[in-house]
DNA sequence: TGTCACATTAGATATAATCTAAAAACGTAT
DNA sequence: ATACGTTTTTAGATTATATCTAATGTGACA
């Protein structure tokens, strides 16, 4: 995804390109692991010290509304954000929290839709392990 | 569930019965809805004092190493914890992030182990949208 | 260039969860 | 029953994560 494509992509959601909007999606974008929100302001504002904590978590928001970012929270830790346009299952390391893509494939929805009267948007499915850093260090694998 | 068989639950895998941890297990065991630590301190702590809030933590923690507690991270919310014994899936509500069961059904594993070196546990479904108080809310369904 | 909605900022604040060190409760051996 | 070591509990402080606030900046466009 070039330059030209974010911007299309932000401003067709009624977002503007701004620097510091740019410099997040784009950051995300170059990830093959999934970064906490944390993570992401230290780096950004490594490279442009112009973008604040604040704008971080307000651009995160704004791109997980738009639909351009995923956010996946994982259980005593800080969520990760996740730009990847494919679609994609997730691996959460029970160790380290990081999480990692899995393949897509499909899933069946539930059979009677016993879901009533909500509405259902998609389904996320979600592995759990340890990841292969960690995985050699636990003694019985 | 009687008291019998949630003190050999306990037993079976190294924790006491204490009084505190009895309460949080036995309040859980109640809810058809999963609720958050502070929910469960709350209502554990109002029918018995005794029963501190880093107690609450602390037993929650230990249920779920044990694996008689499941814990479900939810986006921007506290977690919500959830002692069904039977297997299922989960429902989050995007609006309120209550979290709800879905009736288990078999989901297929992916197809290469592109896991590799990772230990996969089990996967869970997540489904998403709005739950049956949230959806009436929502102007276009 | 002036205007106004959208964005950004630093720092304070809120929320969720964990840590600490001391005290209590329990199981066991005596 | 009593003493002892281990597990558990406790109140409050602390950390971690994320959001809020009110002032300031920015850019598109008339």
């Amino acid at each position: 995804m070039d330059a030209g494509a974010i911007r299309r992509s932000l401003e067709g959601r009624g977002l503007r390109c701004t620097p510091q909007r740019y410099a997040v999606i784009a950051f995300l974008l170059k990830q093959n692991k999934h970064p906490t929100a944390a993570e992401i302001f230290e780096a950004v504002n490594r490279v442009d010290p112009r973008c604040s904590r604040a704008t971080t978590y307000n651009n995160l928001r704004d791109l997980v509304q738009a639909g351009l970012v995923r956010e996946v929270a994982v259980e005593g830790r800080a969520a990760r954000f996740d730009a990847t346009g494919m679609r994609h299952h997730h691996f959460i390391c029970d160790r380290c929290g990081n999480v990692e893509d899995m393949e897509w494939y499909e899933v069946p929805q539930p059979a009677s839709n016993s879901l009533g009267k909500r509405i259902v948007r998609e389904c996320e499915l979600i592995f759990r392990g340890l990841c292969s850093k960690c995985a050699p260090r636990h003694a019985s694998g």
